[in-house]
DNA sequence: CGGAGGGATTGAATCGTTTCATGCGGGGGT
DNA sequence: ACCCCCGCATGAAACGATTCAATCCCTCCG
């Protein structure tokens, strides 16, 4: 059966393509009669709307993308979720890429997404380097919003989390159970986040004299919290407490120190960030910083369509919210 | 800005369309200083391709679809990983859909898909009564691959690993640590791997004379999980061992378990299904079947290309995979 | 009875590519 | 000197939907 189209539907039900367009579009413009008729051969062809035609007519296709850096990372599958619902009650369809914090995998989205002439697009870019690539997708007129990165830079909507004061609450969390020497894991620092959460560890660490030890050459993964644990405890005098830049990076490193034979807590604390579902659920459930994800790409989406219906006399929002501090097992000793 | 066509750019290039397209799609097919002339008009214009266009001419779009039944569950996300890098390298881009094990939601991203004309599509369907709407698109001549699903029925190439010999894995696995009886939690009986590993793990209960309580009304998630172990402390006799149908269960589940400080695996033993990651690293390590995750997208992707370059004369392969034991500690206790 | 108005339908133009037959001029082979 | 072929460029015809001005036919009103 060969693909028909409607110029087919048009030709089978006696009328004109016109016609056949209305009673997709605006079926009240149609007579009852020839409604029914053009219906019956609608089903009777499996006629099926091709949509590039469509959107070539349109100028816009109804899509709109999420750029996320980690699929495999619950945080954000749990951000697409929260904006799932808001785009699909807005007749959009959603349409995820992973980055995986790669830049050439992330132009490369972007370049597509482009081409694609997507409705806007949702995006945590890699670094700061994404800015260029970006702005050209906005001066092509595809609304951005940025999620869970700060505004300034860019002239754009975006949600955010305050990581600077995530990374204070962690450390102070850490000061505050006694421990002198702290150990933050989880890179590259290039990436934003990993970037501030370790400048509010690191204020936290130098106003209270405490000595702050950086693994930041390891990735944001479980792999990268082993990776982690490995260098540390090459150091003649490890830290007593570890600090992670996601909750991925704390499973690892738990992982890691447990395979050492190291003690969590007693002997090495962790704190990580994000509060995964899977944290509470660790082998030493896991304190951690606790983001509002869903609601991240709620707001996200929200502020998307907010921008889209508005149009040129939009003025940009930025949102953000505030972590909170989730304390569990693998902190709870006092030094 | 406003979006310039090809239009625009033979014209700021002195040159027709034609030659337009011929340097963006077969660049030694013009001169090269035509080709300079026409480059640099693009880069002056930022000119960006239309692939509606593109793909309206083409009839087909280069986009694969896969539509998993829950990207929350990392299993689905290491499936998509595998096939990724394949359909990258052979000029496709990838969409994921969320089905969320919702046959309307999956319904609603077929019929979309369906219009976008996708390349291909990787499918895990809901339930038994996703062919019809599958039938569609297959006669539509979209080659469909089905993942994670049993070959039988369905005229189409297909990735599976063996669920029935997965149950009777875990229940084997149970029965030699002495459990006299044994509960299922997960469902609903609808979804094809519940049935099937719920089969394997009768056979094996039923040769052994170990009793079986079922808890299939619970959701394939953490939460499902939790539910379960309540529905499963309300029997006169709890089970001794509690065999779920993915990890995301079993996490639920040796959380619930833990809540009502009951011992795992003194008390109850647990094993789950997929081995994800976050089984290793649960609080007590979990007992799983492990299931080749990105070998099974890898293989799909595969025979999906396969299919699209054989054409017509394509015959359909069945791949099943076999499962494998990993015990861990949740399960580390004879009775 | 004529004309106005309105509902239903039509047909053609349009979106931006790709493709293909066609044209053109120059070199090489016989 | 002739032909042929080759490399390069052109222009027009698709692809399949949407949209809008134009048309047609009726009814209703004066």
């Amino acid at each position: 059966m060969t693909t028909s189209s409607m110029k087919d539907v048009a030709q089978a039900a006696g009328v004109s393509v016109g016609t056949v367009s209305n009673v997709l579009n605006r079926p009240d413009a149609v007579a009852e009669e020839t409604r029914r008729r053009v219906q019956a051969a609608i089903a009777k062809l499996g006629y099926v709307r091709n949509d590039s035609a469509r959107q070539l007519r349109a100028g816009r296709s109804r899509n709109v993308a999420i750029v996320v850096l980690d699929v495999a990372n619950p945080f954000f599958t749990d951000v697409v979720r929260g904006a799932e619902p808001l785009v699909d009650s807005a007749g959009g369809v959603v349409t995820v890429c992973d980055s995986g914090e790669d830049v050439r995998r992330e132009q490369r989205h972007l370049e597509i997404l482009e081409e694609q002439r997507v409705l806007g697009l949702l995006i945590t870019p890699v670094d700061d380097s994404s800015a260029e690539r970006i702005e050209r997708l906005a001066a092509h007129d595809i609304p951005v919003v940025l999620v869970d990165r700060g505004a300034g830079l860019h002239p754009h909507c975006s949600v955010a989390v305050d990581d600077v004061h995530g990374g204070r609450l962690a450390a102070r969390h850490l000061v505050e159970r006694g421990h002198g020497s702290i150990a933050f894991a989880g890179g590259p620092p290039s990436i934003p986040q990993v970037r501030d959460r370790l400048a509010g560890c690191r204020t936290v660490c130098e106003a209270s004299g405490v000595r702050l030890e950086e693994f930041t050459s390891v990735s944001m993964n479980v792999a990268g919290g082993r990776q982690a644990v490995e260098q540390m405890l090459r150091l003649p005098e490890a830290p007593t407490a570890l600090f992670c830049a996601n909750d991925l990076v704390a499973l690892g490193a738990l992982q890691g120190l447990t395979m050492h034979g190291i003690k969590v807590p007693e002997e090495c604390a962790i704190i990580g960030y994000d509060d995964i579902d899977f944290a509470a659920a660790a082998a030493v459930p896991l304190s951690s910083i606790r983001q509002p994800r869903a609601q991240l790409g709620r707001t996200a989406a929200q502020l998307l369509f907010e921008e889209i219906s508005e149009g040129k006399g939009h003025t940009h929002r930025n949102v953000v919210f505030q972590p909170e501090l989730v304390a569990r097992a693998s902190t709870a000793v006092d030094l």
